[in-house]
DNA sequence: TTGTAAGCGTTATCAT
DNA sequence: ATGATAACGCTTACAA
């Protein structure tokens, strides 16, 4: 391994030069910065990272962590904060909370330990206090999908209310009126919200939530399938189906078919999130896009501002989902 | 931050022996490994990963290589190498390298700079040759699903040949004989050897391969999709296809569906791989397990043998395809 | 078993 | 503008 020291020896300077130039300090001259460089290229020297990190507290490094590594959504999220990163020569270490508290707890631990310069955090089983806490800390961290009123600078997250608002109000523009709707657990802001929204479309229309028409899930696949059973078997009829997340819809669509219905013919289902999967489907899922690598990119740009003092980035918190119109719903 | 000397000096101990009772060391007694580790307890001791990495010369970190980090298939392989590598206490950076050849090399660059203690390479771009010569540097790595004779242990890698043998098998099992099949690009190592298990399953009952009946897709949806309305265009006839990837069978089962076919009953399609949404297809895709995560686990046991020297871990490379029966494959 | 002291490869603070 | 020299927080001979 050829260090600093080779370098100034070579180019015929001091340590300091080198490292001057290294890090593109001003007040060098033009003649021993030509001296270094050269020296460097004739000595493919590569810098030591670690002992720049020791030395400057500064790592380059962000810690990730998301619930789960695997599953649609995630690889879009870590897609778009590794190019970002690495164009600017930073990194990111990733870890995975499992959406579990204490699982998450000790994630963030180890990042911290790892002199991660900050986090971007996915959780949802730790506490607005826990976050809130943490934010005292040393480290800054960027929240996304997730909003804390005491942190709404850190906080990057969809509006949910409205998405769940514009997949409903789809179904009624397209004259539905009896429609069911299978949610993610209400215990998670982002399902509830979502509920909200759908609410919020229905009393628009002067309808009344029908809580026959109501079934929750846990955002998995099968739980779309057991819950458009019970919702089918069920008395009050229904020509829609509004799911809170792109699996249950899946998984509805598939249900639907145990009893012989026509999707979008019978039973108009739209989803939410707008996973590549959708459009494997037959039919193709409508849902509601989620851009969480727009999400994912504006929180690196926070970060890249904010600890790493990069300016002309503008940054915005609430992003706005949109309409994806496909196949799986219909007019009645 | 707290640092050794603050918890050598409550423990009234030297800064070796907190470094010996943090790393285990034998030969401490177990008064002085008490106090030290009641003053790590009080003063809620962290050490500082990189000081130890930069000491060392050991940075706990292992440098993930893959094509890309959205898409069904790396969420699972990093997913197996995260759990494995946290629960004992090292971490991985990850980088993508867009299947284009200087991209990976920036990036393996990238990672060694990092001073990854090995690295896990998902790599189709880059040579051969590049990878045997980068084995003779420093820095150990492991190759998934690839397979260099100079470096068989390093390798990682399916029986993509048997895949490809066992998806025609149980197609000429059902009865089909007359069998299309949609491919990767042959360029690729893998698309190449799942073709030529597709040709030994029919040479074992001796039928032609017909390459009337065959299309080299780009392992991309859209490919299945045009890919299958060529093969219905052309005059033979076929009861059956079996493609490369899950991807490109979805796809054709889409453009199966553009010709009012019904599938099994029409034509069966087989997939490959096993990605997690063959199960949301309608009909749910019949393919052949591809266990790329229990690879990666592999992989990254192969690491924690060599590099970190652990014992107890037998080694396997070549990892064998299983067929999965599901709905879109019936018998004649 | 324990302590001393010399690194690890940089950055950063001073002088000059 | 440049160069000594002291950190950075830890590991690891080597000595005791």
């Amino acid at each position: 391994m050829t260090t600093i020291y080779q370098v100034s020896e070579l180019a015929g300077v001091s340590l300091s030069s080198v490292s001057r130039v290294m890090n593109n300090h001003q007040h060098v001259s033009e003649n021993t910065k030509n001296k270094v460089l050269a020296a460097m290229e004739q000595l493919d020297y590569r810098p030591n990272e670690t002992a720049r990190s020791l030395a400057s507290s500064c790592s380059n490094c962000i810690g990730i962590l998301v619930s789960e590594l695997h599953g649609p959504f995630y690889g879009d999220m870590l897609s778009g904060i590794e190019s970002e990163l690495r164009a600017v020569g930073k990194h990111s270490i990733i870890a995975a909370g499992h959406s579990d508290e204490s699982s998450e707890i000790e994630a963030i631990r180890f990042l911290i330990d790892r002199n991660c310069d900050a986090l971007i955090l996915l959780v949802d089983a730790v506490s607005d206090d826990y976050l809130i806490n943490l934010s005292k800390g040393s480290t800054p961290f960027a929240l996304i999908n997730r909003q804390i009123p005491e942190l709404t600078e850190n906080c990057f997250y969809l509006d949910n209310k409205l998405g769940g608002y514009l997949a409903t109000k789809h179904l009624l523009d397209q004259g539905h009126r009896e429609i069911a709707y299978i949610s993610g657990p209400i215990s998670k802001q982002d399902a509830n919200e979502r509920l909200i929204g759908h609410k919020n479309a229905l009393t628009e229309f002067n309808l009344e939530f029908n809580n026959d028409l109501f079934f929750e899930g846990d955002f998995l696949t099968k739980s779309g399938q057991i819950g458009i059973k019970k919702l089918l078997e069920g008395k009050q009829k229904f020509t829609a189906l509004s799911c809170a997340n792109d699996e249950m819809a899946s998984g509805a669509m598939r249900g639907a078919r145990d009893f012989n219905l026509d999707i979008p013919a019978d039973c108009s289902i739209m989803g939410f999130d707008n996973a590549f999967f959708t459009e494997y489907l037959y039919p193709q899922l409508s849902t509601i896009d989620y851009p969480i690598k727009n999400m994912a990119q504006m929180a690196t740009h926070w970060i890249l501002k904010n600890v790493y003092k990069k300016s002309n980035l503008t940054i915005e918190n609430l992003f706005t989902p949109t309409l994806i119109l496909r196949e799986s719903t219909t007019s009645i």
